[in-house]
DNA sequence: ATGTCGAAATCGTTTCGA
């Protein structure tokens, strides 16, 4: 089982882009954040047409996350309050379209584009905090199913000093200041999620994000913002876990690049697959 | 060194968010 995660800056502009990297790279999921796209206009059809189905919940210019997938996703959860229905902090912070989440082959993912920040001073800031807040909450709820469970997304968060390329300069600043890194580090740490990159590459210098300023990519000042997180029992069966920067290079990239892991898991045919229109008598 | 993108609206340049 193949899982891909990446922030493409607008699936309508990404599009060709993205359709090229699902062929080469046949993930059997693809969880995208920064759609921005309201749903009545998601490019469904193109996804089809290459064997994907997807999920989707997106809002016009802004936010937006989707999961695009070979195979059935099932109680597919939309928001915060998807786990959180009935909670008015859900509601309000779920104006903007952050989560997504779905059983693929009964593992539980949740794909999530965590607020940016902007700046320590920002009012936009306090909202980051608040929705990892909810998020704990959130992923509290989840716990209640025992899903194997895998968080994946853009985190805009780096935990540690080899997250970046530049930690005496940056620490502190906004994706790596204190108050967001133990709001962050105490969720993982409560559902015992592991950052399964580092179980696979420990080295600094391997980022996910490269703003597009400052020649960021040509000089590789980046960041490693975009997080798979898995539980104990994804864990031990993780066979791989990479970025994949190359498409950072592309002509008119995304600012990120995508983050893939190999779960081994029963592949076998299963109801899924065989309700398809050709076994269908 | 906030130097660049993408999208929307104020429509062809500006503003916002990242």
């Amino acid at each position: 089982m193949l899982i891909a995660t990446w922030n493409v800056n607008s699936v309508r502009t990404r599009l060709d882009q993205v359709l090229a990297w699902l062929k080469e790279s046949k993930p059997d999921l693809l969880c995208l954040q920064e759609t921005k796209v309201d749903d009545p206009f998601f490019p469904k059809e193109d996804f089809k047409k290459n064997g994907y189905q997807v999920s989707f919940h997106g809002q016009k210019a802004y936010n937006g996350v989707a999961f695009v997938s070979r195979h059935v996703l099932n109680d597919v959860r939309l928001g915060l309050s998807g786990e959180l229905p009935n909670d008015p902090e859900a509601e309000r912070l779920g104006e903007q379209k952050r989560v997504i989440s779905a059983l693929i082959k009964d593992i539980r993912v949740v794909n999530l584009y965590v607020p940016n920040g902007s700046s320590l001073k920002s009012p936009k800031y306090i909202y980051k905090l608040q929705w990892l807040n909810c998020l704990k909450r959130y992923l509290k709820a989840q716990a209640n199913r025992q899903e194997p469970l895998c968080v994946l997304g853009d985190f805009n968060i780096a935990l540690e000093p080899r997250d970046i390329h530049n930690p005496e300069k940056l620490t502190g600043g906004i994706m790596a200041s204190e108050p967001e890194r133990k709001a962050l580090q105490g969720l993982l740490e409560e559902k015992s999620l592991q950052d399964i990159f580092r179980i696979f590459e420990p080295e600094s210098n391997n980022w996910s994000w490269w703003d597009y300023r400052s020649g960021a990519w040509d000089r590789d000042k980046g960041w490693r913002i975009d997080h798979i997180y898995l539980s104990e029992e994804l864990v031990r069966q993780a066979k791989s876990c990479r970025i994949d920067k190359r498409v950072r290079g592309n002509i008119q990239p995304s600012d990120h690049a995508p983050v893939l892991v190999e779960i081994n898991w029963p592949e076998e045919e299963t109801e899924d697959e065989l309700s398809d229109d050709l076994f269908r008598y």
